[in-house]
DNA sequence: ACATTAACACCAC
DNA sequence: GTGGTGTTAATGT
C-alpha cells in the first residue's frame, strides 16, 4: 500500500511556520498609555517593583536620596525599558522614577505578565538584554566621565553622546527634542545648574548650538566634537 | 584652579 | 505665581 505523493495531502499553508515577531512594543501595546506632566513620580520604594514601564514619549529619570541630595542612578528615553532588575535578587527600595520631560508617556506591565512573555519568546528576550546593556554602558559612560573630564567638559560629553543618540537630523544641524532643562544636564552630569547654563552659554555664543525653552539644536556637531577634546 | 552656593533679576507659560 | 534662565559675588576644597 505505497501512497503515491501525489495522493499525500497538501501542506496547509494557513499559518506560516514563522514566530510572531513579538517585540517590547507589541508587548505593551495592550497596556494604556499614560501620559504624565513633568515632575510627576511614576514608582518610588517599594511601589517599584510591581510593574515594568516602558517609555513611549519623552523622559524618565531614575534616582535615589543621600542626605536630601538627588543622585541620578539613570535616565530613560523613548522605546526604552525601566525595571530589568526583574533579573536580580537584590531589589532597591530607595528609587524613585520621575518624569523629567513636559509631556512624557509611558506603559506598564505587571512583572508577572513580563516574566511569561520572556519565556517563551527569544526575540524579546533578547530585547531585554539590549535594553539592559544600554543601561549599563549609558552608567558607566558617566561614571568614566566623572571621573576624568571636569564639569564643563561632563556637560558637553553628555551633550555630544545624546545628540548622536537622540538628536534629529535636520539639513545639517541636529535636533533634540524634548528639551532638556540646564538643571536635569546639571544632574546628568553631576554639576550644578548654574555651571551648566553658563557652559551651553559659551556653547552658543560660538555658534555651536542654539536652545530655547522647547529644544536644543546643535548647529555644529564637528565643533562640539572638537571642544569635547575628541578630536585634535 | 575649579566648582558650588546663594542671591537676585528677568522672562515665559 | 511657578519654574527656567542669566549672571555674579562670596565661599569651599
Amino acid at each position: 500500500m505505497t501512497i503515491g505523493i501525489q495522493s499525500e495531502p497538501a501542506p496547509i499553508m494557513v499559518m506560516p511556520p514563522v514566530f510572531k515577531r513579538t517585540s517590547l512594543s507589541t508587548l505593551f501595546v495592550q497596556s494604556p498609555e499614560i501620559s504624565l506632566k513633568k515632575g510627576k513620580v511614576i514608582f518610588s520604594g517599594h511601589n517599584g517593583h510591581q510593574h515594568v514601564y516602558l517609555v513611549t514619549k519623552g523622559m524618565v529619570k531614575l534616582y535615589s536620596y543621600h542626605d536630601g541630595k538627588e543622585m541620578m542612578e539613570d535616565y530613560f528615553l523613548k522605546g526604552e525599558l525601566i525595571n530589568c532588575h526583574i533579573f536580580s535578587t537584590n531589589e532597591r527600595t530607595d528609587l524613585v522614577a520621575e518624569t523629567m520631560s513636559q509631556s512624557t508617556c509611558i506603559r506598564k506591565l505587571p512583572v508577572q505578565s513580563f516574566r511569561q512573555a520572556i519565556e517563551h519568546d527569544p526575540l524579546l528576550y533578547k530585547e531585554i538584554l539590549t535594553s539592559i546593556s544600554n543601561s549599563l554602558e549609558r552608567t558607566q559612560e558617566r561614571l568614566r566621565r566623572l571621573t576624568l573630564l571636569d564639569s564643563r567638559k561632563r556637560i558637553i560629553h553628555f551633550l555630544l553622546s545624546h545628540t548622536k543618540k537622540a538628536g534629529r537630523r535636520v539639513g545639517y544641524e541636529f535636533v533634540i527634542k524634548p528639551a532638556i532643562t540646564h538643571k536635569e544636564m546639571g544632574t546628568i552630569a553631576g554639576t550644578s545648574r548654574q555651571t551648566a547654563t553658563t557652559v551651553l552659554n559659551e556653547l552658543r555664543s560660538k555658534g555651536i548650538i542654539h536652545f530655547n525653552r522647547s529644544y536644543i539644536i546643535v548647529r555644529n556637531l564637528e565643533a562640539l566634537e572638537a571642544v569635547a577634546g575628541i578630536k585634535s
